[in-house]
DNA sequence: CGCGGCTTTGATGTTCATCAAGTAAAGTGG
DNA sequence: CCACTTTACTTGATGAACATCAAAGCCGCG
């Protein structure tokens, strides 16, 4: 499937029914109007911190990463977007500036929805302002939930994590390709990069995982789960 | 003032026109008749982690702190709520139970409402939704943000962020009086009780603060910033 | 081909938690 | 109200956890 030219209709929308069910035809047809799809290729920048928050960003496909850079120019990853997530957190109802910048970390497809039209639509339709509340709030609190989690643990639990996050939070498989490079992952859970490496290796030695370059697969998912629990 | 027995009308509330500017004076007899105030004094329970979310909670008066318990029995503080925050963060939205527990750290009022009511008003009263949501955003943010500030600096820095946050965001004041032991800061910005006593010990003999007891004097707020901006 | 970025391993030093031990303060029961 | 227990606070010493530095191999790209 070519991502790249593939223009939806709303009403066909395959997400539809995750994030807009509560909205009518009529509905629709407003936000088909005021809304584009656009595609990313891995790397490429979808918003910088510090533009102005124009629109609601609904993420279709691929992965994206929330980051921010510090003046020593080292970046710190707050999150890591999956499909079905709106991007941009709660800078849509907190600020009229992105706090955070925002990649793709694979192939995407955004789908940008003017702001003006989301609000309206809390405004007119109670239904969809609850729904949408729900979701928007499951996904910060899970941020918050996240951010806790990695800095609570030490070196070792805080790489168990990762590895059991994408395992099974984004892949839903014991086998993938970290769609991260060892830079990105220290920047993600706070650590240096050579430390990321050192722990990979040692679980590599431990039998613990298998890496051949950016694969990897888990061999004993009990004895990861043990580590990361124990921090 | 004894705040133990005061009952407020909504409708008279000092925090009106903050949080609830967009109702009717109808809609106020609704929740007035849904709500509940309740005093905590300092060291209070409010709630506990996986209590049935049934209220909103909104803080009236006081200090009070969010944390998590692990099964170490070590807790995390997650964050300090001050009087007009809505206490329980996003929870209200994404989860049946609480995820983290609450207690006064100085006595508090805390003034419930019952969360039919006010998912029925996002439903009914747009303009009060959108006020809600950019209100209950802002906080959440702003948890995220200090958590990143917290971890992403070394003692030091930590220390002085965390008294800058007293001086500046709760207290509005040079001189405060600390509201949690040196054992919750530690808790606060995750690092060891003993640290925290030995860098405060040092601050003090650099004439950067002054302290007796739980009572705390910033001498120096430019070098104590450039210590926390530094890291 | 050569340059820059990512990866890897080893050596070194810093930052920090932990342990120990003592003092002060605050609650508790007789 | 006093002896008693517990909890908070404080300082120093030790070792573990971790970042940083250094050096070398490995690509991908112009």
């Amino acid at each position: 499937m070519d991502l790249k030219h593939q223009i939806s209709d709303c009403n066909d929308c395959v997400y539809r029914s995750w994030a807009f069910k509560h909205l009518s035809t009529d509905d629709l047809v407003v936000i088909n109007a005021k809304k584009a799809e656009k595609f990313y290729r891995k790397g490429e920048n979808i918003c910088n911190e510090g533009d102005p928050v124009t629109s609601f960003m609904y993420l279709q496909n691929g992965l994206v990463k929330l980051f921010k850079t510090e003046a020593s120019n080292r970046q710190h990853i707050i999150s890591i977007a999956r499909p079905k997530d709106f991007i941009g957190l709660l800078s849509v109802f907190s600020n009229t500036k992105h706090v955070y910048s925002i990649t793709a970390i694979e192939d995407s497809t955004v789908c940008f929805v003017d702001l003006t039209v989301i609000k309206n639509l809390i405004k007119t339709n109670g239904d969809f302002a609850l729904d949408f509340f729900e979701k928007i709030s499951i996904i910060s609190e899970s941020v918050i939930k996240t951010r806790i989690d990695i800095n609570t643990r030490q070196l070792r639990g805080r790489i168990a994590y990762i590895l059991l996050f994408f395992a099974q939070k984004i892949y839903n498989n014991d086998k993938f390709s970290l769609p991260i490079s060892r830079k990105e992952v220290a920047e993600l859970i706070e650590m240096s990069t050579e430390n990321v490496i050192r722990v990979l290796s040692e679980f590599r030695k431990d039998n613990l995982i298998q890496i051949e370059g950016t694969n990897i697969k888990i061999l004993d998912m009990d004895r990861l789960e043990k580590i990361c629990n124990l921090g």
